[in-house]
This record gives structure tokens, C-alpha cells and sequence, in this order.
DNA sequence: TATGAATGAGACTTCATTCAT
DNA sequence: AATGAATGAAGTCTCATTCAT
């Protein structure tokens, strides 16, 4: 019988967690041991195994803490009112999050999990339920913005998004092995091409006014 | 006097590389073992200790190849008398690997070898060797086109660089994790991308002569 | 709280220690397997590194028994009122130690131990360590008995202490080969190498009467 | 059919022999491979088994090297008119051998032949074979200074020997260990214990003179 | 004879998970 | 619920010896 209260059995979890994403980001994922976790947990190796399955129930519990953030972030970019401000809201909110320094350890472990979808299914599932989830926020800004009028109607929303994903995880990748990334320069660059590229005429327009 | 040729020698280690590639592209670094290797390859478990010294030369070894062919791509665009056409050309190289089904297992370990530079040292080194020649090898592309006034001055060539090279990153990521990428579609998308953000109304007037 | 009882966890280490000794007896440290001691001890192959973090921590904490062992027997003869009294008795338990079967085992590794001090620097402290304590026990007998006018005032005592148990240590070592030493003949002869040799006329003069 | 000459043959061997002793002092007979004794002796990995069918073999090779000289040294002794002096003479050459920098590593090696002789039956004659080898010539000087009235009657000349031998043994030992062992204090403590314990009376009359 | 590449059994150690308490 | 000791299957790498050339 359960005895332990749900706030407490929460906080524990989140202990394990959060142990577990330094060792994670710190070391990788097969080079962390659950010893490991449990050291920088404080919990101890039997109550690991009260709160996680295995060890890779830990790591998709992570994913699943991830794509929870970013569907807040996509949320966030869906209420305002013009699409086209959405999206470049979502990329800036994105791009916020490559600079922020105290989610290093989530983007580190978010790679990891990348690699770790290509053999298991289970993870590959979670990063692709996380992936279609950006996805469709972004499919919805732009189909918004085409049935406005405001981004040529010839491109292709679904192709559009997976550019700016992908755009975004190699961005990604590039600063978490501690390469120099211009914020300002990159956020211009990749501004400009969207402006470029993507708006019609008359969004350009009362995009400069 | 039983020195074994060069060739033959070339020979074995390949037959181990492939081994190798085939069982990491499976199972992942971490859950090959050598024994793994030393079945798909034929060679015995002490033969493998003389051509690689431990299990991460190999994955090394793996990413050198792979750096090998890049350089000759790299090589490829760069001879093109003009610069534009050498970006797209270049380009054009970079998509058909992406969709090259003879690759796969080379773009799977790939992937993990990203991963695996987040912690260790000797292969964050060579992804970083590798991750600069491909830079390099565009912004010299992108600075000749800015001198023949075809790409936009304003344009920072190393900022544009890199996020060309995330945006494959990005798009390599997702056709490894088997996402439907419409080769076509999304070739356009960033062939027109570039035309409508980079280049200068006259070199764009050029291209469409 | 299965935290293990302190007398639980010191039996299991002994069971494991005694299994060790017999192995590095009969077949050498370097022929003994932590599989040979696993089934000799009969724990398994984790639990043995529970105890012992290495195989050399075993020679060690095998050593490490043997110099308890060593220093009661030391306290035991520095009870005695009479240093010489003393002295002869440290010689008499040694020689004892020398033909009681018991402790074959513990000689033959001993012996091991010997040859490995050679070249681990752990194995080597820990012997020298041994070495010292023996040898302060007999050099304290010595100059009390030099103090007390019984052994010649002009032997060096940290000379003859090296010299005591060089001789014990070669009679150790010719038993563990299994050769023929009458421990009754040998015994009178050490006895009377160190009464002549040793002591003053008064002192000889005392022990005779 | 042989074609290398037996000079060439004996000069390979004892460069293979040298090779061995240096790495067996340095690392001990389990932590030095034959590749390392390959690596110091220049010779090629297959011809190491021309010249010794075993690694065990290269061991006795040595062991019976060292035998070689210490027959010459016992002849030496023997050749003394009076055996009392030849006993002396005995003792004051194996001191030197002690003391001499150059005979280092063979000493050390012969140390771990002495824990290797309790498990290798091979080893174990040999060093038995050299010990007796070593004990008879003691005994005879012996039982020629005893016939010659020199030396107690009633001593047991081969306990003594042993005796002697053991000392030599322990104090061996203790120099290979980096031990510092006054060569004059403890020679002459040794000098003295035989004149003492040992000589008749008129024998020490003729000693003084 | 001589070479050095090849072999493959096996060594030590680790670690995710279980289970008695 | 909680603990941490125990398990035992693997994993990487080594090395004495063999053998094709």
C-alpha cells in the first residue's frame, strides 16, 4: 500500500531525473551507470527501480519532459494573431533556447536521444512523436499565413516545416559541441531567408512598414 | 618473409570497417560488441587488435572515411569555373548522399558518432576536423561569389556556412530516423531559398537566362 | 534495512580471503583466476567485488593478515621480562610458525608475496612495512639486552635484527620447497650461533646455570 | 637443415637471454610478454620459439645460467689449502655477488624463481638442483675443517649449511628489495657468528695469529 | 631458417536488475 | 516503501603459441 504521498513520490522522481540528466549530458547515455545516477541522485540503487522500470524508461521519461516544454513553446507561438508573427516568434523562441545556458545538459541529451531513436523503437517513437508535434505547429503557422495571404501559396507547408527543424537541430548540434554561433548573425541570416523566400510581396511589404 | 602486402592488408582492415559499419548502423556503438564485429567481418577476435587498437579507433577510423569522401565532394564543387553554380552543385552532391540507399549505414553511424563527440574527446576532434573542411570548403564558394558580386555582400559567409550545414544536419537526422522527405520538394525549397535570399538581382537575372 | 551486519560482511570477506589462499597457494597469484577463488570461496563473481576492488587488493589483504598475525607475535615475546629470555622466545615462536602444517598455505604465499614486492609498489610498501615491524621488535630486544650488559655492547642491533631475519626468512623459504630441515638440529644450531656469538660472559654465565 | 653456424646460433640465444632477464627484473616473469622480450632482444616473434619452446623455458634458461656461475664460485672456494679459509673465502664471494651492481637483475629474477619453483615442478628441480649444488660444496669445506679439527665436531654440517645459505638467502632478498644493508657491518656480524659458534679453540688461536 | 600475422581461449572487471530484509 | 547487497552474464582486450610464406 502506497503510503508515500504523490508530492513526495514527484519530488523523488524528479530528483532521479534531474541526477540523471547531469550523468546523461556529462558522460552519455551507455557510459552512465545506474550506480552513477544513484550517487548524484542520493536515492538509493533499490528505489531507482520503485520509479523506473529501466534505465531507459529514465531516458524517454526525459524525452517526454522535453517535448512537454516544447509544446508549450509551440502554444505559446499558436496565440498570436498573425501567423506570420507566430512563426518568427517560434523561431525566436527556439533560438532563445539554443543560447540559454542552463538547458546545456537538455540539449546534450537530446542528442544522445537522436542517435538513440536510430536502434530503439521505443525511443524512436518518442522523438518522433516530439518531432511531428513541432511539426504540426508550424504546418498550422504557415497554412495560416498562406489562407492570409501572407506566404506564397506554392510551397509546400509540410516540406517548409522539416527545413526549419532541421534547420534548427543542426543549429542544435553545432552549439553543443561548443562551436561559435553568432546568435545575432545567425538570427538575421536565417530571418532574412524566411523574409526572402517565403513572404509574398504584400506580407513583405507591411512586414517593413 | 611473411610481411603482408599493402593491399592485402587494405583488404582486411576495409572487411573490418565494413563489419563494423554494418553492426553499428544496427545496433548502435554501445550495444556492438567486437564479438559482434568479429562475426559479420570473419576475421578472428585477435586479428581485430592489429589492425585497430581498441573499439573507438574503429569508430574513428569509420568517421575518417567518411571525412575522405566529403573532401572529394568538396573538391568536386569547388571546380566549377562559377561560384553559384559550384554552392548549388555542391549542394545538389550533399541532397544526393541524403538519398543515396547505399549510404544509409554510413549516415546512421554518422549520427552516433555526432552523439558520441559530446563526450569524447578524440572523436570531437575528428567530427570537428570534418564539421570545418565542409565550412570551408563553402565559405570559399560563397566569398568567390560575393567577388563576382553574385551572392550579396552583407552576407557573413561563415554564418551562412554553417547553417547550410545545419540545415543538412537537420534533414540527414530526419531521413535516417525514416521521415518522408520528398527529395523534390525539398530540394526546391532550399535551391529557392538561396536564389531569393542570397543572391544579387543580377546574378539572379543570370540564372534564370 | 538489509544493511548488511558488520560480523555478516567480515565472515564473507575471511570466506573469501581463505579461498584466495588456498588458490594463490596451490596454482601462484598469476595462475589463480578471481573464477578459481569465486568457486573455491564460493560466492560469486560480483560479490568478490564487493570485498575487493582488484585481485591485487586481495594479495594485499592477505599480506595485510599475515602482519597481524606477525605483530602479536611480537608483542607476545616483548612481554617477556628478560630481553634475552625474549629474544629467544621471538626465535622459538618464528620457528614454530616455520613447521606448524597449518600454515602452510600462508608461507607459500608469503613467499609469492615476496617476488611480487619486486614490482608493485603497493606489494612492495606493504612488505617492507612488515619487514620494519619485525625488525623494530627484535632491535628493541637487542639494545635492551645490550642495556642491561647481556649482548655485547658492540653488535649493531639493526644490523643483527636484518641478519636474524634474513636467516628465517631463507629457512622459510627451503620448508615451502619442501626441503628436509630438522627443526630440532636447526634450532640448537640457531640457539648456539647466538649465545656464543652474542652475548657477554655474564650473560652466558646466567643462562647456564 | 641448419644452416646457421653454432656461434651464431649461441650468440642469438644468449641475446634472447639477456632480453628476458632485463624485462622479467623490470616487470616480473607473468607481466612481461614474449612480445616484450621480442620488442627488447630484436629478435622476431616466431624465431623466440626456434631457440626456447616455451616462455617457461627461457625461465629455466636462466635459472640454469645463474647455476653455471655459482659452480665456478664453489670451485673456487674449494681450491683454498685450509677450509676454513675456503668457507670464508665462500662467504666473502657470495657477499660480493650481493653488493655487485651489475648482477641486479639477476638477483631479482632469481627471487621470483623462487616463488615460481612452489608450482612449476620444472622450476622447482632446477632451483632445488642449484641449491643442492650450492649446500654439498658447503659441506664439504665443512667436513674438512671438522676433520681437521678446525670445527666443532659435534656441529651439523649440512644443517649448517642450510643455515648459511638461508642467511645469504634472506639477506638477498632483502637487498633486492632496496634495502639498505651495510655490506662491512653485516659481513664482519657474519664473520663473527662462524667464529664464535663454529671454531675450536685452537682454530681461532690460528685465525688471530 | 626466419618472419610476423594470425589465432582463440580466457582474464579481469562492470553493471542492470533482483531480492531478502 | 525502501534498502543496498547480491547476482552472473557479458564485454573488451591480451597473449602464448602456431603457421603460411
Amino acid at each position: 500500500m502506497p503510503k508515500i504521498s504523490d508530492a513526495k513520490r514527484e519530488t523523488r522522481r524528479q530528483q532521479i531525473l534531474d541526477a540523471a540528466l547531469r550523468c546523461f549530458s556529462r558522460d552519455g547515455f551507455h557510459n552512465t551507470t545506474t550506480a552513477d545516477i544513484v550517487r548524484e541522485s542520493g536515492v538509493s540503487q533499490g528505489a531507482l527501480y520503485l520509479y523506473f522500470a529501466t534505465k531507459e524508461d529514465i531516458i524517454l521519461a526525459l524525452a517526454d519532459d522535453r517535448h512537454q516544454n516544447e509544446a508549450i513553446t509551440n502554444a505559446l507561438a499558436q496565440r498570436e494573431q498573425d501567423p506570420v508573427q507566430g512563426l518568427l516568434s517560434l523561431i525566436e523562441l527556439y533560438a532563445d533556447g539554443l543560447a540559454d545556458q542552463t538547458r546545456l545538459d537538455a540539449r546534450r541529451v537530446g542528442i544522445q536521444g537522436w542517435a538513440e531513436a536510430l536502434r530503439s523503437p521505443r525511443i524512436h517513437d518518442s522523438v518522433i512523436k516530439g518531432l511531428n508535434a513541432v511539426r504540426a505547429a508550424i504546418v498550422r503557422l504557415i497554412e495560416r499565413a498562406q489562407h492570409t495571404g501572407q506566404i506564397r501559396p506554392e510551397i509546400d507547408a509540410d516540406a517548409l516545416s522539416r527545413v526549419l527543424i532541421a534547420l534548427f537541430q543542426g543549429l542544435l548540434l553545432q552549439v553543443a559541441w561548443g562551436e561559435p554561433l553568432d546568435r545575432e548573425i545567425c538570427g538575421r541570416l536565417v530571418h532574412n531567408l524566411i523574409r526572402d523566400a517565403l513572404l509574398t510581396p504584400a506580407a513583405l511589404a507591411a512586414l517593413n512598414s
